[in-house]
RNA sequence: CGGGGCGUAGCGCAGUCCGGUUAGCGCGCCUGCUUUGGGAGCAGGAAGUCGAGAGUUCGAAUCUCUCCGCCCCGACCA
């Protein structure tokens, strides 16, 4: 049935490039560790960005845009950012055929051109809060790459607050990741963990990160979209200070927030079967194809003026397509939408028409139904919701099956390797005993949650006290 | 950076070990006819500086050397 696509069981990432290739959503490009990203694919980040867009606006965020090369001292400033990212960072030294007296780094992230800007921008309270977003494109120089999960370039947000009280940063820190697990669970159909990153994995420059983290079908876990309290790090390293309204001058307080193009990868990951891709109704570019049978050109006719009639009060209500192309067959046509995860097929042909029904069909569970034409205005929008719902639901259970309780050391790695997932663990909260951890299991602490329950124990790898469990998992 | 693989038509590959006419195959593409409810059939056709350079040889996709690039697996990371 899907051919070129190899089983999920047989290999795992062989599978996730299939997936890519067979959708058309991205190929590698000529430079290593860099993607073109297809129509399709870049269809499904613009219903991303839509969607995400209008939730920072609705949050009170505009966006503005900041440019792409950064003077090399200005990453030197705030000293935790530079280390971790000078390494990973490209750098032009020439320009208009000369040596720059000073070279420029592509943006890795936006930090530092931004505070060094709104420097010039707050001298009062009155210039606060600034809630300022913008979509780019940034270089990471990393070493190993995966389309869509982590390439070279890729496509994000992020957002970059000032404030003028510590309490503000904060609240706003949190407000963002939790528009993050917003968007993950009501459009990406994902359930997140939501919680706070350990010192060694937070941002580099960050008083707190804040991260979701979504579980994949082979049980790793996808750091999904993060939210830092930049406390006023960035604000010293920058010199940005403001008035408050006693006239006592401090340093301004900060925020940044992303998600990238990564989130397409998490997507697939979650939803995507052995036939090809599965995307949620409502992230998806195109919610229903038609696909009309036909054997002569009269019968063809007949059909499109037909099935014109049928989808006439269709629009506005979700996109749908008719595949009338003359030169593909039906069957090649079920396949190349199943392929590309279009959540919803309706097949009509001669007999559907003498019996006034349509075959649809659902591309997550592949079942089909025959449904009288008149009652498809109405149902498909529900049986999208029923998808969106479904899939959520998929992939809850799945996470649910796949997340455990340890508390034997040894048994925990046994198991962290075999079946692998989630793992809630008692941890003393010592970086000794977290970089043992990811030594011995090269499974990782992804976060410790908000909303964890406090429950005395002893940490699972030196016996010391541990009042809550924290998340750990092998990772992307 | 370590380990593995690859580079021959748009894509996937064979041919390379053991040099020898005009470099093949599948898919795709173009034309025509027949087809059309799960990847259609037949006939005809177009398409290649064999990753690059140098060398050996009467003769190199094939042997030698050098270089370049990409992919996969690991160490760094959204």
């Amino acid at each position: 049935m899907a051919k070129g696509i190899t089983k999920r069981a047989e290999d795992y990432s062989r599978w996730y490039l299939d997936v890519v290739a067979a959708a058309e959503l991205a190929e590698h490009s000529p430079v290593k560790g860099c993607m073109v990203i297809k129509p399709n694919g870049y269809a499904l980040w613009e219903k991303i960005q839509a969607t995400l867009d209008k939730m920072f606006k609705d949050t009170g965020h505009v966006n503005a845009y900041f440019p792409l090369f950064i003077p090399e001292s200005f990453l030197k400033k705030e000293a935790e950012h530079v280390e971790g990212f000078a390494p990973e960072c490209a750098v032009v030294t020439h320009g208009g055929g000369k040596k720059l007296e000073e070279p420029m780094v592509i943006r890795p992230t936006s930090e530092t051109i931004i505070w060094s800007t709104y420097k010039k921008w707050i001298q009062s309270y009155r210039d606060l809060p600034i809630l300022i977003n913008q979509w780019a494109n940034v270089v990471r120089w990393e070493m190993r790459t995966r389309l869509f999960l982590r390439t070279t370039e890729f496509l994000w947000q992020e957002g970059h607050t000032a404030h003028a009280t510590a309490e503000e940063a904060e609240q706003e820190t949190m407000q963002m990741i939790n528009v993050y697990r917003r968007f993950a669970e009501e459009y990406l159909a994902a359930p997140v963990f939501v919680g706070v990153k350990t010192e060694s994995e937070k941002f580099a420059g960050a008083v707190r990160t804040y991260s979701i983290e979504a579980m994949m079908q082979d049980g790793k876990a996808l750091q999904s979209g993060t939210s830092h309290n930049l406390g006023q790090n960035f604000a010293k390293a920058f010199d940005v200070t403001f008035q408050d309204e006693n006239g006592k001058l401090d340093y301004v307080w900060a925020t940044s927030w992303g998600v990238s193009t990564r989130l397409i990868g998490a997507l697939i990951m979650i939803h995507s079967d052995d036939n090809g891709l599965v995307i949620p109704p409502r992230l998806a570019p195109l919610q229903v194809v038609v696909v009309p049978i036909w054997r002569s050109d009269e019968e063809k006719q007949k059909l499109l003026s037909h099935v014109e009639k049928i989808t006439g009060d269709w629009k506005d209500r979700f996109s749908f397509k008719v595949d009338d192309r003359d030169n593909y067959r039906p069957g090649w046509k079920f396949n190349e939408w199943e392929k590309r995860g279009v959540p919803i097929r309706i097949e009509i042909g001669p007999k559907d028409l003498e019996n006034d029904q349509v075959v649809v069909v659902r591309r997550d569970t592949g079942e089909k139904s025959f449904i009288p034409q008149g009652q498809l205005v109405e149902l498909l929008p529900r049986l999208l919701d029923q998808i969106q719902q479904d899939l959520y639901d998929r992939a809850k259970k799945m996470r649910e099956e796949n997340t455990f309780y340890a508390d034997d050391w040894n048994s925990f790695v046994k198991r962290i390797d075999d079946p692998g997932g989630f793992y809630w663990l008692h941890w003393c909260g010592s970086d000794a005993c977290e970089a043992q951890l990811a030594e011995q299991t090269k499974a990782t602490i992804r976060l410790i949650p908000f909303d964890g329950e406090k429950e005395s124990g002893k940490c699972v790898l030196c016996g010391a006290d541990s009042d809550r469990r924290v998340l750990v998992a092998k990772s992307y």
